[in-house]
DNA sequence: GTCTCAATATGAATAAAATGCATCTTCCAA
DNA sequence: TTGGAAGATGCATTTTATTCATATTGAGAC
């Protein structure tokens, strides 16, 4: 009798949004073949097809845009349902001071925080600019509520929230010699200029997950405070850089210069939300890790890695 | 992140209706336990309670109301998609002319027409008045599409749906010897007058369950049309009858008359719907069903079984 | 108070899904 | 014809919902 789910209406959006299952299902977070039988589960029932599936992108029969057109009725009340629930559960407002240790961050931090502002019009939010003082050790006496890193600590009282994972990539101009590499080994930044963020070299991962294990050091570092910056300077056969590869996306995409992984297997780290203890469970809190988190999944996709488990230390 | 289902708010809904969770464990088929289980993980899932248990009716926190909000909003519309899917996967319009074998049904009977009605505009319906011609055969031939009966025959081609089990009682008059007895045996009713409707009595579950089983033939068989002339003839003390406990019901509630089960365990029918086999996957059939199912569980709420097997032969 | 009854809660076991994995099929395009 | 991408499918696994049996709780009677 009853046997449309909500599931099944998300799952028809995404197919809309996206024509096709495989790509659905990533919207979703789910696999294709959870699709194919939670789609062909839902026919059965109602006794017809809901979509058409040879062609690109899919279309939809009457009955799948009768089920859509619920979708679009039901599911925007949902959402905001759910949020008014949030907030019920944890009072309309707090405040989130965020600062961010990741320099890229920036790309996807500043539609996060538009979403959430939406949602949460009476959270206080603010990010605390340049990168002048220790962002833990802030967050841990209050002055900071959330900080963004890649860097976790095991510290009591602090929790973080694993965002996604990316792959540091090794930056060089179009015409550099290890362009011929499929990927780079220690040894071959032995005779380079590493251009870098301006910060402690054990903060960076080309250090401290490549180099310094290889007991390589590389002929010269050089600082630049801007992601183009660093780009530029690379592209123009200054030195390489050691960037994730979501930043170096466009650049990429234009063509402007070449990347390579770092060691076969590539090195790939995970961003976090760190937070204290005590607001690790407000919901205002959690509200926004799961906005960031999906700003993310949707603005960086394909490129990252989402669906991480929980950071534990030890 | 996304939380809530569709049977979360069907059941705040039967909660709101009922006022207890015990009452709207009913409503939608379910055990107290798992309505229990439901609300307190959803209310953990979104971290505040949503209703108060211990006053009678339940009262709802404002994250319940704001739940039964979006239900109401929501509900209806899952509903009529759902219609709107039946009909699509089974064409808009059909026939049902029914026939019931069952004297006192037109007491629900004729409300679930109502509500079909509502929701299949296009399916002709008419009921099959005067109890002139053997239903099954003329089901069987295609002049009749539903029959209720509860003597479901094996015969190939026919597809019985249970509707529900209810228990035959007999009714006596108020001061009735047979009142003292906690209930009746069989040679209890040898000096009887037995009132029925004017069928074979191989169709009466009072002779075919009880009486025959026993060997028993009463004093005197006397027929009448109607329940209610029935009923009055039993008042007055001019015989006993067998009928269906929810005939008796309003009779009982006015303390008309007394009744006493047929055996200790009492005797149990089970009311179908009879259709043809090429009909029983028809959804505006189905619907019909489904909508008799619910009207008589909703009209005879706790004087009969619901939840039944589908009804198989050997 | 405390006894009883009805309602709800709870822990464990079970049943019923939804999902994932590995693999296969199909279709299209080169 | 071959290779790749998308979807289907059988089976294993995981997760979740539900039930069953029983405990707890609370309100009203005495």
């Amino acid at each position: 009798m009853s046997q449309v789910e909500l599931r099944h209406l998300r799952t028809l959006v995404a197919l809309r949004d996206s024509g096709s299952l495989v790509e659905a299902a990533e919207r979703v977070h789910l696999t294709q073949s959870a699709l194919s039988h939670q789609m062909k589960e839902l026919e059965t029932r109602i006794g017809c097809a809901l979509f058409v599936r040879k062609t690109r992108p899919v279309r939809f029969t009457s009955a799948g845009t009768r089920l859509l057109t619920l979708a679009d009725q039901t599911l925007p009340l949902v959402h905001s349902t759910e949020l008014d629930l949030q907030r019920l559960a944890g009072g309309e407002s707090g405040r989130i001071y965020m600062a961010i240790e990741c320099h890229s961050c920036f790309e996807w931090l500043l539609p996060a925080i538009d979403t959430y502002r939406n949602d949460w019009a009476n959270v206080e939010l603010d990010i605390a600019s340049g990168f002048h003082f220790a962002p833990l050790p802030a967050l841990a006496r209050g002055d900071l509520d959330l900080v963004i890193t890649a860097d976790p600590v095991d510290e009591p009282g602090i929790h973080y929230f694993p965002l996604f994972s990316y792959e540091a990539k090794l930056a060089v101009a179009k015409d550099h010699e290890l362009v011929a590499k499929e990927w780079v080994e220690p040894r071959d930044l032995v005779e380079e200029t590493i251009i870098s963020y301006p910060v402690d070299r054990d903060r960076l991962d080309l250090f401290t997950s490549f180099l310094e294990p290889a007991g390589v050091e590389p002929a010269q570092i050089r600082h630049a405070e801007l992601t183009t910056m660093i780009v530029q300077l690379v592209a123009s056969g200054r030195g390489v850089a050691c960037l994730p590869n979501w930043a170096l996306h466009e650049y990429l995409q234009n063509d402007y210069l070449s990347v390579r992984s770092l060691g076969e297997e590539g090195v790939w780290p995970t961003l976090y939300g760190a937070v204290r203890a005590d607001q690790a469970d407000a919901p205002f809190m959690l509200g926004f890790v799961d906005v960031a988190k999906d700003v993310c999944f949707k603005h960086l996709k394909g490129i990252v890695t989402a669906e991480l488990e929980p950071l534990k230390f030890r």
